[in-house]
DNA sequence: ATTATCTATAGATCTATAGATAATGC
DNA sequence: ATTATCTATAGATCTATAGATAATGC
């Protein structure tokens, strides 16, 4: 009699997964763009093309919608980061991080979005996530950092900062494309990006 | 008989001054959290203090005040940039400009979010100015870069991607600080970012 | 038999206005 | 006389549900 709730689902049908994805993608458009509370079921329901009550049959309700996103944000976020390797050379892996950073700006500017307007409005659904997974994997890898400055194979810099600039010069050409956009009036931005990303962190920390 | 419409008052009277700037002050802390379309009237008349019919005696609607604040925040937005002065010392006016920046970041963070949430969701009521007021600074502004590397004084940069580095380390602080706040638990933020930035942008450019 | 979808609508929330009343400035 | 404020509410928009019907899987 009572409706199944989608965590308690146990056959997920193929029917089931494709619309619960038509959903998930028409609603990155929508949350990316319009922030939580100016997002509507209806747009939603526009953008993949499902009546209302039906986006209801999938998700129990907007906010299981949002969280659902940010859950699965959360991991393709933080990817790049765990690859860096601390076994790996110093520079290498520093500057390899910043351009799989670049690479996810350029192909998940939507992902980039949802996050930045997530934590600008607060985190108010995701600090439970950055006080354990982010946290814990920040202090890993400024820990790694701090070992390579110790050991004199990058130059000396406050490594929490260090992070902080790699997110924020990569993740500002997703989140602020309006403006870059305007400034430079067409022409690949990427390419140019990434030159330039890259000499700035071997110069920072080149021995 | 009819209202005066804001922009047709002649008098303002000492009342007028005084609530209007409270009703700005409390829509900046709205708008600036949850985005235009997130915000309410409702949220930013308790935040005054006022009644909601008393807010939209002293301004037309919604948009009139979010628009009133975007205008204000462009003045103030430009001006650090606008300080940068080609005849100074070019690495004293570059890290002078990221420093004004910064503290910007730190004096007037709601400001900083609620150009942030514009940007990010597509500019839609700052475009025109982003492309006249704006886009004329950073052409003359990049130009000014482009000069002080063919004369040798700093080192070879994209000079469009250098300020877009600039807007993006040290709005950071002010835009994700609630990612800030959880990665470095308490202690003083601000000073540290000061000196890894000024070390950034000196190793980047020193000739 | 279960899963998926639709129409209709309840109930909450929002922007904005109407219309009356109080406070202020000549 | 003009400026400022309030109560009440119209009208639009939103989330979510009720209840019926169609499609699919044994």
């Amino acid at each position: 009699m009572e409706k199944p709730t989608s965590a308690a689902r146990k056959k997920t049908s193929r029917i089931q997964k494709k619309n619960r994805k038509l959903i998930l993608d028409a609603a990155l458009d929508v949350f990316s763009q319009n922030g939580y509370r100016g997002a509507t079921l209806d747009q939603i329901a526009e953008a993949c093309g499902l009546s209302k009550p039906n986006i209801l049959y999938y998700f129990n309700g907007k906010e299981e919608i949002h969280v659902t996103l940010l859950n699965q944000l959360m991991e393709i976020w933080l990817d790049p980061l765990e690859q860096m390797d601390p076994d790996g050379d110093p520079l290498d892996e520093i500057c390899a991080y910043v351009r799989r950073k670049l690479e996810m700006s350029q192909e998940f500017p939507r992902e980039s979005r949802l996050f930045a307007n997530e934590i600008l409005q607060g985190a108010p659904r995701m600090q439970p996530h950055l006080q354990t997974r982010l946290k814990t994997l920040f202090d890993e890898k400024t820990s790694v950092l701090a070992h390579w400055i110790e050991t004199g194979r990058i130059k000396q810099v406050d490594p929490r900062h260090l992070i902080f600039s790699i997110w924020a010069t990569t993740q500002h050409y997703a989140d602020f494309e309006a403006q870059v956009g305007v400034l430079l009036e067409g022409g690949e931005v990427f390419g140019a990006a990434q030159d330039y990303l890259d000499t700035l962190f071997r110069r920072l920390l080149a021995p």
